[in-house]
DNA sequence: TAAGTGTACTAAGTCAATTAATACACTTAG
DNA sequence: CTAAGTGTATTAATTGACTTAGTACACTTA
């Protein structure tokens, strides 16, 4: 069950936007397996269906999942290929900060510095 | 003149913001120099002078002027403080970006190669 | 064919943002 | 001291976007 707070100022949809992305994430559905039906959803916690349709929308955009009409909705198959996509969203924007820093006249070597920092942290 | 375009949208005092920082930037006023009054400025572009007013408090708020009640606004006098001040932020966010690449496996060297080639583009 | 699925269109309600009207407080030239 | 100029605070009207729900439609499949 997803956890929903009507009062918390979010919309409803972006809770069961995330609370559905966090299930994915997780494995609670597994790649290819047929999420609820909107209709389900919306009587379990007792909303509009079209609120969840959004949800379902939305995280079909960002690649986690497929609607089909009549049938259902379903968990992307290949989940590597959305954290593909995400990781050349990131170094999209890297590229945008690292313009900006060198039009600021910030030395390369403050940038890799900060690289060299942030990655002896971990053991990656 | 600031162009101001009412049906486009952006909102009147993000235009007459972006217009003045334009000019700032470009050394149209001079550092420590007065700048148009709200009040003129109001009636040269036929709109109100909170609408000026609102814009010049954003540029106060980010250090581009300072506004003296009875007196005038002025551009600040130290440029280079802003500068800096935007260096930081970059920095910062370019933290949040690293964090985000590390996070997604992105390994040290891809983020370094590409440093290294974007710098090696300009003469910085 | 019937029950289940997602989807499109519309409308109501709410809420934040923009803009303006107006009055106030301060500074300074005269 | 006064008057004209400055920025600022408060309030209100309007607009517009967003969220949500109602309803009907189109598709799939047992």
């Amino acid at each position: 069950m997803i956890p929903i707070n009507p009062k918390s100022g979010i919309p409803l949809w972006e809770q069961i936007r995330d609370g559905l992305k966090n299930q994915i994430m997780l494995g609670v559905w597994s790649p290819g397996e047929q999420l609820p039906s909107v209709r389900s959803l919306a009587t379990d916690l007792g909303i509009n269906p079209n609120t969840i349709a959004r949800a379902f929308s939305e995280l079909e955009r960002e690649g986690l999942c497929y609607s089909v009409a009549g049938r259902g909705c379903f968990v992307e198959d290949n989940l590597e290929v959305i954290k593909m996509k995400r990781k050349n969203e990131a170094l999209e924007r890297l590229d945008e900060i690292l313009k900006e820093l060198k039009n600021a006249d910030v030395p390369k070597e403050t940038v890799i510095s900060k690289i060299e920092e942030l990655y002896k942290e971990g053991e990656n």
